[in-house]
RNA sequence: GUCCCCUUCGUCUAGUGGUCUAGGACAUCGCCCUCUCACGGCGGCAACAGGGAUUCGAAUUCCCUAGGGGACGCCA
């Protein structure tokens, strides 16, 4: 049996690093055991869900290179849903309840009072047809529940965290359709697992009370039970699960925008919380290769955005010309010179602009030694040679070492530090030099 | 409140009773390279949450305490 994994977020806001990383590992998963990466898009929430949202999530996947073999949308599948709602009926796994948000919370309040387990009464259950008649009759809209089966201790070997037993009991009866007829995600996730065949569940452990549930549900629906890996939630540094930091620069939007590399995001994510280590030399391959859930800790790590800026960093310094020349089309003077001049310098490639700007724009002028700014006019060799120059104001300043270059480099480019000088002046040109060393004089 | 999970250098981790004066990676610091920065090379700093128990011997087993995270939705 071919393995099949899904990753299936719901368009209600933007990707976060968090998501992110399941849907990495997922892919990694799939692409390492030659599986299918299903996509589906989890919008049972039609009063939260957006086409916006839907959209940018499908960039920022294509963005990370992550491709899908299969697309689902949940929306599509009522017909499924209701014919699985049926089935429940039939054997009786479903039953209608009545009671109002309100009542519901009030029942575990009372319980959390009296330090009783929060699990739904069933009271529901208790009601007679007549009963329910009467309760449909005020207007009161039934919801449906599905029946635990609670002298059941549900068990299964996580891939993760090993072997996990929960008894059903100690879990509330989950609702499956709302009274207004709209199915509820731990239903329709379930129903669609089964339909689309998924072998593997790769998730948060914050699922893994949810699991406990589905798999009872996925034992009415189906022989085949998928297989579970409930990964640690990522905390951000302060310790906060990195969820319910959205909006905030870890959405992957924003770091698109922040130039961060996408590979500098497979490695970190794909590491984080494994014994792996990050290497920006690592292509998807290698994480591919290198992936292993055995290799996966228990406890929450924490993500820093920091470690990507850096791993952008490196990866940035090591691309080649033709790597990035797509990006800067517009750049006239983007040459392959230019780029191995400066590209050790960067942080990421809107640097690039920066860069840019410095060697072939206009420039801050910033006061030197006149005298030795005048030498600097006057030995300037035209055509322009940087040796040659170097050497000759040596010779007639007497300067060396950091007394030499130093003011050479504020005087060409007004700032202190920066790619190799030798390169930079080559690139900015006898014509550029000779004028900004004149300003510079000037403005002496 | 109930249930579950977690706790080794700043960070991610290796470690499954002696091989641990606790290993690696990133960060950091120093040196080398060098006109600056980065890269690279070499080296340094740096951790078993606390307390008991078991044992000849515990990071490793057990108990307690503390701390952190998660679940307990007509969210996903």
């Amino acid at each position: 049996m071919s393995i099949r994994v899904r990753f299936a977020p719901s368009p209600t806001g933007l990707l976060h690093v968090g998501n992110i990383r399941i849907a990495i590992l997922n892919y990694i998963f799939a692409k390492k055991n030659s599986g299918k990466f299903v996509l589906r898009i989890d919008d049972t929430d039609t009063e939260r869900s957006t086409k916006e949202s839907e959209e940018l999530i499908l960039e920022d996947l294509r963005w990370l290179g992550i491709q899908w073999d299969e697309f689902y949308k949940q929306s599509n599948h009522f017909a499924k849903y209701a014919a699985a709602m049926d089935h429940l009926k039939k054997i009786g796994r479903v039953y209608a309840c009545y009671e109002t948000k309100e009542e519901l919370s009030l029942k575990r309040k009372i319980q959390a009072s009296q330090g009783v387990p929060p699990v739904y009464d069933r009271a529901s259950l208790q009601l007679t047809d007549e009963q329910k008649k009467e309760l449909e009759a005020k207007g009161i809209k039934p919801y449906w529940r599905f029946k635990l089966n609670q002298d059941d201790v549900v068990e299964w070997n996580d891939l993760v965290h090993g072997k996990i037993s929960i008894p059903l009991n100690s879990i509330s009866d989950p609702i499956l359709i709302k009274p207004d007829g709209a199915y509820v995600y731990t239903f329709a996730s379930v129903v669609d697992d089964v339909n689309i065949g998924i072998t593997h569940i790769i998730r948060g452990d914050d699922h893994i009370t949810n699991t406990a549930a589905q798999i009872d549900m996925f034992k009415t629906l189906s022989e085949n039970i998928p297989q579970f890996a409930h990964v640690p939630l990522l905390s951000s540094l302060d310790g906060q699960d990195v969820s319910k930091r959205t909006g905030s620069p870890l959405s992957i939007v924003n770091m698109r925008k922040d130039g961060i590399e996408p590979s500098a995001i497979w490695n970190v994510l794909a590491t984080l919380g494994t014994s792996n280590n990050a290497n920006y030399h690592d292509s998807v391959e290698d994480l591919i290769e290198k992936f292993s859930f055995e290799k996966m800790s228990l406890s929450s790590p924490k993500f820093n955005i920091e470690d990507v800026k850096l791993l952008t960093k490196k990866i940035i310094a090591d691309k080649s010309f033709d790597e990035v020349k797509s990006h800067f089309a517009d750049l006239p003077l983007f040459t392959e010179d230019f780029w191995n001049a400066i590209k050790g310098n960067i942080e990421s490639l809107s640097d690039v602009r920066y860069w840019y700007d410095i060697f072939f724009k206009d420039i801050a002028v910033v006061k030197e030694d006149a005298t030795f700014v005048q030498q600097m006019l006057q030995v300037l060799p035209s055509p322009f040679d940087f040796t040659q120059w170097i050497a000759e104001l040596k010779n007639i300043s007497g300067r060396k070492g950091r007394e030499l270059f130093h003011p050479i480099r504020m005087v060409i480019t007004g700032i202190e530090k920066g790619p190799e000088l030798g390169k930079i002046a080559t690139l900015i040109g006898y014509d550029r030099l000779k004028n900004r060393i004149e300003a510079n004089l000037k403005a002496n």
